[in-house]
DNA sequence: GTTGTGACGACTT
DNA sequence: AAAGTCGCCACAA
């Protein structure tokens, strides 16, 4: 797979350059997707070493929690924040919303959930 | 060499 | 649910 280093950063730049806008995955999936599994510290390495022109989407990179990896109150968490939200990313507190992850909870809810049947946990 | 530090994550208490 | 613990490994000192 991936022989070197310099390698493994490309593909990682690849993965994230991929994630459409107003979207967001996480470290360890960006690294699965490029074929390093277990290796999330590993893109964030890959973030800060990018080289400026590639101009990677890289705020839409967040921890596996649904929350941004700057520490509150930084520039940067500010700047990623406001860059998700200009893109119509929702935040519930401090983590992100995923709305691919919500609809299809719900679906099965409609779908198989039999009547009079406690709720399903709702979104809040 | 060795040690400490992460833009992390999965598991176990 | 929250806090530890451990795995991971590139880099800098």
């Amino acid at each position: 797979m991936a022989r070197t280093t310099q390698e493994a950063l490309e593909r990682i730049w690849r993965v994230v350059a991929s994630i459409p806008p107003g979207e967001v995955e996480s470290y360890g999936s960006v690294a699965r997707r490029a074929g390093l599994p277990r290796r999330a510290r590993l893109v964030g390495h890959a973030l800060k070493a990018a080289p400026e022109e590639l101009r990677l989407p890289w705020h839409r990179v967040v921890n596996a929690a649904g929350r941004i990896s700057f520490p509150e109150g930084s520039a940067a968490h500010a700047l990623q924040r406001s860059r998700l939200e200009a893109e119509g990313v929702q935040f519930r507190g401090a983590a992100v919303v995923r709305a691919a992850r919500r609809a299809p909870e719900d679906l099965d809810a409609l779908l198989w959930a039999p009547p009079g049947a406690p709720a399903v946990r709702r979104a809040r």
